[in-house]
DNA sequence: AGCACGCCGACT
DNA sequence: GTCGGCGTGCTC
């Protein structure tokens, strides 16, 4: 009787697969987390030993035997194959690809896990030598010798990048010389770090956070850090990660995708002269697979990742920091409908460890669970770099004529700010030229065709796109259907408000800031040095611009669409927009200059502004949280989310109206359900796209009645046309 | 998700 | 005849 190994393979099926050992392999021990090449059908798929059992479910006959073994130890612990485990019954994820989610690209191949070795510059022999009075001549070279010379380890690219200037053709002219060559980096297992103090003093407010953290250093709990931008969060977190690496443990630190730019890695890497694992989605399969192994290793003491580095091993967790907590981009919104947010507060459980979450504008769950004791909320109420906070007045446009989209007082204001030669920064939340086009003839409107949408007018790449799918297409002179030469851009975006702001202020420096301009890698980046140089006087940008990013010198912000987040049907809106309104207000009177922000709105009297701008968002968050209370609605109640989506669309409302059926007959009488309802955007890239909400104040609930409806819908005829997904706490209906 | 199998229509 | 269209069902 041979043994039997269960192995996770990467597939979309609730199931763990048994095999039987390699035939020139039957007597090596099985350890959890070893990749393996298994037969699946007629392909080969890489998959994770997760147990071994005597017997199997299926006859012997049945069952296949393993390829190759590819690796010697597990690339992954029992405590985060564990973690994996949860995620998987959490979200009613299928296992095998959830596991594999925890991988970077060229392991779930199954290349081997060494990596490949990291070359760095080292002084040679003479350049260890070399005269003093190279100094005088080239400052440069001298420089990076020095440089080196310090950093005799072999410095990280990221480290000599932040040297501020082109070192790399330096580089070329000392190796030619002899002085400097290419080598291999060895990795320390246990890397030495050379950590840089800051050069102010922290406030009693940090002190504290820092003191009652650094308590718990030894066991789980979380931190609800609450501050604004400037407040000094990052000091903290620099002193906490700091004491983490002095006790030989590794910081994980997890941002939202946007704030993660090369900028945010020169400051720790400033701070911390120590191996950083960076891992986001902008980087290429070779860098993400040698910041996985360093973070795995130990070989980095810190790992700075986005959403998917929640999942990363690590050899010696102490302690896991996730900024700007409430930001949405921790949800994987395909696919794996995991929160990064929450999964990181159960891998600090499980690992005993403390998680600081981060915010000026934390989420309703996390207020409610400090509310509540089960998280410590600390505060940092003040500024730290000493700055007023702005005044935000809120601009009443509702009698008043606008000049496309811009209030007399707004354009106002902004002369008076760039005559102070102080920087602008306007929000829009819109991208493109116009919104529409339409027909002035007829009525017509430039629709997408697979998309309940209108087209978008975008000027520069002289297109029409649909937002939503991949539509494009050129813009019409005439109109469609009457063929009247009556056609206008309705509406206004962000290329629109560039346009305008040209007009109005010819000589100002005008930077536009959104997906459009910043699709190239590496520009965003740029733009955002360009502005904190200075070069830049007004800003125009999206969401992307509200996000994580300091600019000393905007001294005024307008919003443009701030009732946009006002009437959606969507209950999480307004949440969202004081969250939005608080942060862009953060980019506005730093340094010592007084801030001002001017939301225009057609309603100036709404409840809910008048209470952020007068009371706060704490104010702010209290009442809605009661409206949510009283209305029984999430965090007080907790959702799973069926979406279904096909071409056909009586067949999409048929299936989950099955569900719905099935639902009904398992009996719970604390589950509501809701729907199916068409999605708020009925069709989309082609397909019809219904969705059945599961609520019950009780989770374990929830959680039942879709263990009991998995197997049902797998059973359903017609089951295969049409493309389903569960979302565990949703937050938006899309 | 792949992938093969299978059963129909339009081409050498 | 057979190439290929995509509906159906399976993967230890």
């Amino acid at each position: 009787m041979s043994i039997i190994i269960k192995v996770a393979v990467p597939v979309p099926i609730r199931n763990i697969f048994d095999y039987l050992p390699p035939q020139d392999n039957e007597d090596r021990t099985w350890i959890p987390g070893i990749r393996v090449m298994v037969p699946f059908g007629v392909q080969i798929k890489v998959g994770i030993v997760l147990d071994t059992a005597r017997t199997s479910k299926l006859q012997s006959s049945k069952l296949k035997r393993i390829l190759t073994v590819l690796d010697d130890q597990p690339l992954i612990s029992s405590d985060d194959l564990q973690l994996l485990s949860w995620a998987s019954q959490y979200y009613h994820h299928p296992i095998g690809e959830v596991i594999s989610s925890a991988f970077p690209t060229m392991l779930r191949k199954g290349l081997p896990a060494q990596m490949e070795q990291e070359q760095s510059w080292f002084l040679t022999e003479q350049g260890l030598s070399v005269n003093r009075d190279l100094a005088k001549r080239a400052p440069r070279q001298a420089a990076l010798i020095e440089y080196l010379n310090i950093h005799k380890q072999g410095p990280t690219v990221a480290q000599l990048d932040g040297l501020g200037w082109n070192w790399r053709n330096t580089a070329r002219t000392l190796s030619a010389k002899n002085l400097i060559e290419q080598r291999p980096v060895k990795l320390q297992p246990n890397p030495k770090i050379k950590y840089t103090p800051a050069t102010f003093q922290t406030n009693e407010h940090q002190n504290h956070a820092i003191k009652i953290i650094k308590a718990s250093s030894a066991s789980f709990g979380v931190f609800v850090l609450d501050g604004v931008t400037g407040s000094g969060k990052t000091e903290v977190y620099f002193q906490l990660i700091r004491s983490v690496i002095d006790r030989n443990m590794q910081a994980m630190v997890l941002l939202p995708e946007i704030s993660l730019t090369p900028q945010l890695e020169n400051r720790f890497q400033t701070r911390f002269d120590t191996a950083i694992a960076v891992f986001h989605s902008g980087l290429n399969d070779k860098l993400r697979a040698r910041a996985w192994m360093r973070a795995q290793s130990g070989t980095a003491p810190i790992l700075l990742g986005t959403r998917s580095a929640v999942f990363i091993p690590l050899k010696r967790p102490g302690l896991i920091i996730l900024d700007e907590e409430h930001d949405s981009s921790f949800k994987q919104q395909e696919k794996f409908r995991f929160s990064a947010r929450d999964v990181a507060i159960k891998r600090a459980q499980q690992l005993n460890i403390p998680i600081v979450l981060g915010s000026a504008t934390p989420s309703f769950e996390t207020l409610i669970n400090a509310e509540q004791g089960r998280y410590e909320y600390l505060n940092l109420p003040s500024r730290a770099t000493g700055a007023q906070p702005p005044n935000i007045h809120l601009l009443d446009i509702k009698k008043k004529q606008l000049s496309q989209g811009l209030s007399a007082m707004l354009i106002r204001a902004i002369k008076e700010t760039l005559a102070k030669r102080e920087q602008v920064l306007i929000f829009l939340n819109r991208r493109g030229f116009a919104p529409c086009m339409i027909c002035n003839s007829c009525g017509w409107v430039a629709q997408c065709l697979r998309c309940d949408s209108n087209l978008v007018i975008h000027i520069h790449d002289q297109h029409l796109r649909c937002h939503h799918c991949d539509f494009q297409g050129p813009i019409p002179n005439a109109c469609i259907l009457c063929h009247s030469k009556n056609i206008q851009a309705l509406g206004i975006g962000t290329e629109r408000i560039e346009e305008i702001l040209a007009k109005i202020f010819p000589t100002a420096s005008i930077q536009r800031v959104d997906r459009d301009s910043t699709r190239k890698k590496g520009s965003l980046d740029k733009t955002i040095n360009a502005i904190k140089q200075g070069d830049v006087d007004i800003l125009i940008g999206t969401q992307m611009l509200a996000k994580g990013h300091h600019f000393p010198d905007v001294t005024l912000v307008g919003v443009l669409d701030t009732d946009s987040g006002l009437f959606s049907t969507d209950f999480r809106a307004t949440e969202r927009l004081a969250q939005l309104i608080v942060q862009v207000s953060g980019r506005a009177g730093r340094a010592r200059k007084p801030g001002r922000v001017i939301l225009q709105t057609r309603h100036p009297n709404h409840p809910l502004l008048r209470v952020l701008i007068e009371k706060g968002y704490q104010q702010f968050a209290s009442d809605a949280i009661t409206e949510r209370r009283c209305a029984g609605l999430p965090p007080f109640s907790y959702q799973a989310l069926f979406r279904a989506q096909s071409n056909n669309q009586q067949n999409t409302a048929a299936f989950l109206d099955q569900i719905r059926s099935r639902a009904a007959q398992i009996e719970h009488h604390e589950i509501t359900l809701l729907g199916p309802a068409p999605a708020p955007m009925l069709k989309r890239a082609g397909s019809y796209r219904y969705q059945l909400l599961l609520q019950s104040p009780k989770r374990k609930y929830l959680h039942d009645t879709v263990d009991q409806l998995i197997p049902f819908i797998n059973d359903l005829p017609g089951q295969n046309k049409i493309k389903w997904s569960i979302d565990i706490d949703p937050i938006d209906l899309f």
